[in-house]
DNA sequence: TGTGAATGTAAGCGGCGATTACACGGCTTG
DNA sequence: CAAGCCGTGTAATCGCCGCTTACATTCACA
């Protein structure tokens, strides 16, 4: 948790005649005002995040880095947690991005089909992105059901994969009973995979950084296949 | 991460005549030397392990918890992160112990089904003690690969997989062929679902308290039927 | 043009991990 | 049995942290 003493060069105090545009714009003096506070917090603290994982955030190197003082966060963020939030809710507008773009490119034609398609997009986007993954799963960094955003886009989600398996099962592409067993356990494969990446479990368990998507996907279909039923092609 | 101010009696310093047994013993009286102050600062993290996860451990607590000043611990540990290390090993002395005993419970002749018996204990220690489980998966408490303990007792366990896979494979219970791709998948299950336990997930994919540990087995058993042969009789 | 709201700075509180200098006392050794 | 070493405790201190308060500056609008 300790900071590696980022030494900021104190640059120069007071600006002479600012520009009143609304982003920032003098070239060697500062203007009292920011500009945008608010984004550049947010995406210094992404950095941070992708640097040094969600502890590695700490409200006094973001204003370090965004050039202001201590207390300047707190007129956006009342505390270090409401930073995060912004930070996790960012970071699920991006995770659903994609898995909505993944989605658009499955037939509608083959429930199971997207099922597997989703379970693959999730993966790929945990592979890519470890530390904003582990953002907006686990509780610690920020409290899940106080952002509306990702509570609903969660739900979203959910609702997703109950709808997939039902028309899998109607199709005929399900040999199991119990849909909520399959979504669950579905749901824990890939969610595990992810953690196991991300806590780096892999290794010791003989995947290669090399083999991570290969196995992601394998993975996927092992579990597809163990569900498949006769109607289904896989 | 804030102590919510323990407010600590200031207990009389200085002692008469200390017993010279080992332990602590003096009613009234506190001896200069505590005795056992290294285990004491141990129980002491697991305890705050056990009422606020992992980070809720800061050395000052568990010294305050333990009488002593807050400089003494690091007589004992070098570092925050020392301490945690040896909280880690304690529950990683634990957990295998689980493991160890459901196992002699199970049959022998039935490899299949004693990695179904695994995925069980696996899944109930790490139902019972989520925090203790967080700290000897994720990364981020402690390192894993610093304890000699912890990572010869993980390897043996991923052998303990491989062999008995691998005899269930030649016993004609197992209908995939790459054994690599169970194991990865069927840890990754366990993994998964005890994490969704840790962060919270699990009511907000329909899972309720009570009926937490049926689901847990009724998943194994899925992927267990999912994966097993026309020799198994699951 | 004047003024209040928004947004920045400066200073400071208490808690934290960690280090250092010093105090105590059990144990070995002569 | 006495001496003194050394393991183990305390006290004080450092710098970083989240967060608060008082004050300064500037923008936007009447």
């Amino acid at each position: 948790m300790r900071r590696p003493a980022k030494n900021p060069p104190p640059t120069g105090r007071r600006s002479n005649k600012p520009r009143p545009a609304v982003a920032a714009r003098a070239p060697a003096a500062k203007p009292y005002h920011h500009g945008d506070l608010r984004r550049v917090l947010i995406e210094a603290a992404m950095q941070l995040v992708g640097e040094g994982g969600p502890e590695a955030v700490s409200v006094r190197e973001a204003a370090r880095r965004a050039g202001v003082s201590p207390g300047a966060p707190f007129r956006h963020f009342p505390s270090r947690d409401a930073l995060m939030n912004a930070v996790a809710e960012e970071a699920q507008r991006r995770f659903r991005a994609e898995i909505e773009m993944a989605l658009a490119d499955a037939p509608s034609g083959d429930p199971l089909g997207r099922f597997r398609c989703l379970g693959i997009a999730y993966l790929r986007w945990a592979m890519k992105n470890p530390t904003h993954f582990e953002i907006i799963s686990s509780r610690r960094f920020f409290d899940h059901d106080r952002s509306a955003g990702v509570s609903s886009d969660n739900a979203e989600l959910i609702g997703l994969t109950e709808r997939m398996l039902a028309e899998a099962f109607s199709a005929g592409q399900l040999r199991i009973q119990d849909l909520k067993q399959v979504q669950i356990a579905g749901r824990a494969l890939v969610y595990g995979f992810a953690r196991m990446h991300i806590d780096g479990h892999l290794p010791r368990w003989g995947v290669a950084e090399a083999e991570v998507e290969q196995m992601a996907a394998d993975i996927v279909d092992l579990f597809i296949a163990g569900i498949a039923g006769p109607a289904a092609k896989v």
